[in-house]
DNA sequence: CATAGGGCTGAATCGTGATTCACTTGGCCA
DNA sequence: TGGCCAAGTGAATCACGATTCAGCCCTATG
């Protein structure tokens, strides 16, 4: 007998693993998911291109990876901001002002996320992406149409009509690029309006529940 | 002298030009941008792919072509329905409707125009597109506020996220395709809402301007 | 009808990026 | 150390659609 799997060579693999699956995400977020091509993913990583497929079946599958992570991250960030909050509209506007400063800040990722045309196999990710999005936005409605703070609506749409508006004013072709704290006071107003939410027309919007530490440095596009 | 182009030359020549357009636009009418290739865009129209070179540059041209035809039509549609509207919530309600209607009716072609993925040179016409829509939805906004029908509010960004929820909750992958009117009085309602238009709480919402005929067959997806 | 100047054709070519594979390198055990 | 096996390599190959071009065909004149 001459050779068996060893701890440490397991441990290299899944280092590397996780290293192609890192540098995925930092080419994605510097150039969408058009910037993830094999090659230059393999000389990022430092790495020859067949060294890839070592790793994942296919691109379709690496792809598919590197989004259902950063996916995963950016639903659990909305999830955890509207823990705890005390009503619907406090929820709504710990999750639309998460989502907003996350896509300010990493506006090709957004871009990636949300909209930008990739292959079949991450199109069906990022249904489930857009579905979990939906969900979130969908039970708060839920709930403020249980308590009476928000009047009746069909959830599921006014839900999905919620995640446009934020993807588009943040990340779409109409993005005006301006201060993001404006626009972030703006859209969220806009949002409870649309929910029907009763605004005390003195908005104290001091709610800064989206995960990140205060203060870091962003770059527009 | 032996030849020199005649009228029945000519007018062939424009007739094929434009059977290429309308070929093509009936392929992304069918699988948006992404089944408009040359090959099948030749068979299609019953000649050769050389022959389509000789109408069009490139592709890109010819793309680009069909994007802008099909755009104009659809924003001369809403900018018609706007015509006449006695206030702001009236041309709110038109514009939401046509956009509405239209986009329900032929889905893949508003998913073309509005998300799919294309060439960079459709997408600048693209811009072009949102940004006309964004343009009429804006100076409805804003007539609105000089007449004091809508709050304050910054008129380009919620021009923006109107066409955002529009666009994701029409034809957006969360679009759950039920009988197209309930959707869209619940999707005006939501709109007027975001903008702040006060409902009179009674929806009579018996405006169907929306350029077409009123009976015709459509096929769900 | 003969001829000239296009128009039309589609197989061949190109470009781009994914995928393969014959080979080299390095870790494991006796 | 020697032998074995997995990890790593990257040039070659594939796939797919845009683009070209050498040759064929049609129309308009004299």
């Amino acid at each position: 007998m001459a050779y068996r799997e060893t701890g440490k060579v397991r441990e290299h693999k899944a280092a590397q693993r996780e290293l192609l699956l890192a540098t995925g995400e930092a080419l994605v977020r510097e150039g969408g998911f058009a910037a993830l091509t094999v090659q230059a993913l393999a000389a990022r990583a430092g790495m020859g291109v067949g060294t890839v497929y070592r790793y994942f079946r296919a691109k379709d599958e690496l792809a598919t990876e590197v989004f259902r992570r950063a996916t995963e991250r950016e639903v659990a960030a909305v999830a955890a901001a509207l823990a705890g909050q005390p009503d619907a509209v406090a929820s709504l506007r710990a999750a639309i002002g998460c989502f907003a400063r996350r896509a300010l800040r990493a506006p090709r990722l957004a871009w990636g996320l949300i909209a930008e045309p990739v292959d079949p196999a991450v199109d069906a990710e990022r249904l489930r992406y857009r579905a979990a999005y939906a969900e979130l936005f969908e039970q708060v409605i839920a709930a403020g149409l249980r308590a009476g703070e928000l009047p009746p609506q069909p959830t599921r749409l006014a839900a999905a009509a919620l995640v446009g508006a934020l993807a588009e004013a943040l990340v779409g072709p109409l993005a005006d690029h301006q201060a993001d704290e404006p626009v972030i006071h703006e859209l969220t107003l806009f949002c409870l309006r649309a929910t029907g939410a009763r605004l005390a027309e003195q908005e104290n919007d001091h709610d800064q529940t989206d995960g990140f530490a205060p203060g870091r440095a962003r770059g527009h596009a």
